[in-house]
DNA sequence: TTTGCTGCAAATGCTTTGCATGTAG
DNA sequence: CTACATGCAAAGCATTTGCAGCAAA
């Protein structure tokens, strides 16, 4: 299931990406892994892959389009397996979650105001900062 | 003028951080400068003063909300003065140009959908990338 | 085989920091 | 005089890259 994306990408199919590619897909939608991150995990299933190669990969990944690399803050990049659809983000400040939404409404809005401004837009990054309510999130503790 | 915003801000007034501050202040709207631009123009200016002193005095009028710092790309940090109104960005990929909008709409779009999922917004990063259609930009002497 | 991949370590680029000295208040 | 600033160089991170050995096609 995933080979194909890879040779398509032109990429030769390899104990390393397949593994990459695994861990990026079973991450739960609104998963968002640092390179870090997917080297733990891949020590953690005694896979002898370097952190160097997983910088590699993922940006193999990003320029076939098999993932998105984003920077919701200035220092990491993290990155998603792309699921086909275009979204925007809501980051909480407090436990890092990431949620994903799309707004049609925001992206019209958007193209026009570039429109104005003489610009023909090819991309875009809508990253929403904020403070979830979920129970597990730290500032409930904190503040109340 | 900016002599208070300093004493404000809990710091004192000295050449370096005036100096820095009067270079962020005559950068037109829509001047975004590095660290790196910051300490050229130092130089130009005959200000000896170091890339060092630099990074941790831009970092202080971010702390003091003098300045907002952007990661336009994920590499390097820009820093513009804070003049009062939000705004979001549009940066060209091919000049580097950076025009500002705002739009109201937009914004409260943006909030809906944050409550939606249960978030409250504190802040927001929205880039538009896109090409302009300046003379001088690159992609038209390119492309056409 | 041949081309392309990986591991490792060294290199890079941006940014921060430690420390001794200097200066605003 | 004292607390805080600065310059400089060294350190810190995230990320990229060179290279020799290895593996997919």
């Amino acid at each position: 299931m995933e080979q194909p994306d890879l040779r398509r990408a032109g990429l030769k199919v390899t104990g390393p990406r397949l593994k990459i590619l695994d861990i990026l897909a079973n991450e739960a939608v609104g998963g968002h892994l640092s390179a870090e991150d997917v080297y733990r995990r891949l020590i953690d299933a005694e896979q002898d892959i370097g952190l160097g190669t997983v910088y590699r990969v993922l940006s193999q990944f990003e320029a076939a389009g098999l993932v998105t690399r984003h920077h919701f803050d200035g220092e990491t990049a993290v990155f998603e397996l792309n699921r086909g659809e275009h979204h925007d983000h809501v980051v909480c400040m407090d436990c890092q979650r990431v949620e994903e939404f799309t707004d049609e409404a925001i992206e019209s809005l958007q193209s026009a105001a570039a429109a104005r401004l003489g610009f023909e837009i090819v991309d875009h990054a809508l990253i929403l900062y904020g403070r979830c309510r979920r129970e597990a999130c730290p500032h409930r503790r904190r503040a109340g």
